[in-house]
DNA sequence: GCTCCGATTATCT
DNA sequence: GATAATCGGAGCG
């Protein structure tokens, strides 16, 4: 078990370096865990995909403090997505937990995500990956290396793949996705709305 | 103020 | 494949 000093360092990194580190990570809240298994990288004020791409507002400020904490965020009027802030402090940078496994805590994720067929889609999507754990509003900002919510670093996985990001109009070219081969928790891949207006 | 629309999901055809 | 659900952030005037 890496010591928080160690989950810094880690988190201090590039963001595009960061992000497949974090495959296969282990992400707790209270009696919940799960082994992550796909993740997207935001690369701050630079990268026009991210919520800090205009700079900094209420909603943002999370992503310019220091690394290692939580940044959730609400959005469509009803889902809570969470990023692990990294890079070092005043970057912006981010990576959205996209999926992952539950390892541990099943009754209670099987009990916030009653609409779930199968164990594997517990924690499938961003937003039923905050449900399983439930992580909220409450949870923004939140230190990441003390219990009850904590993140604990695996080593890097042998294999890792890379594709473009999920659900996003601007700078969607970006392979900036990562996620771990034969892993069931993984959502398939949605090309983004093309958000034209209509035509005939 | 007012409008548009999103780092989504579940459900319908 | 298409779309409803549902609301706050951000842009504009």
């Amino acid at each position: 078990m890496p010591r928080s000093a160690d989950l810094t360092a880690l988190l201090a990194g590039p963001v595009l370096e960061v992000a497949p580190q974090l495959l296969g990570a282990t992400l707790r809240h209270g009696d919940v865990a799960l082994r992550l298994t796909e993740v997207e990288a935001y690369d701050g004020a630079r990268d026009p995909g991210s919520h800090a791409y205009r700079g900094r507002t209420a909603r943002n400020a999370v992503m310019f403090g220091p690394p290692g904490h939580l940044y959730v965020y609400f959005t469509y009027g009803m889902h809570f997505c969470c990023n692990v802030v990294c890079g070092p402090d005043g970057t912006a940078s981010a990576v959205l937990l996209r999926a992952g496994e539950v390892v541990d805590g099943l009754d209670h994720a099987r009990s916030r995500r009653p609409t779930a067929r199968a164990d594997r889609e517990l924690a499938r999507g961003p937003a039923n990956l905050c449900q399983a754990l439930a992580i909220g509003a409450a949870e923004n900002g939140r230190d990441l290396s003390h219990p009850p919510l904590t993140l604990t670093p695996a080593d890097a996985p042998a294999e890792v793949r890379t594709g473009p990001r999920v659900g996003l109009r601007q700078a969607a070219d970006r392979p900036w996705r990562f996620w771990l081969p034969d892993e069931a928790s993984v959502s398939s891949y949605r090309p983004a709305a093309p958000g034209r207006r209509t035509t005939s």
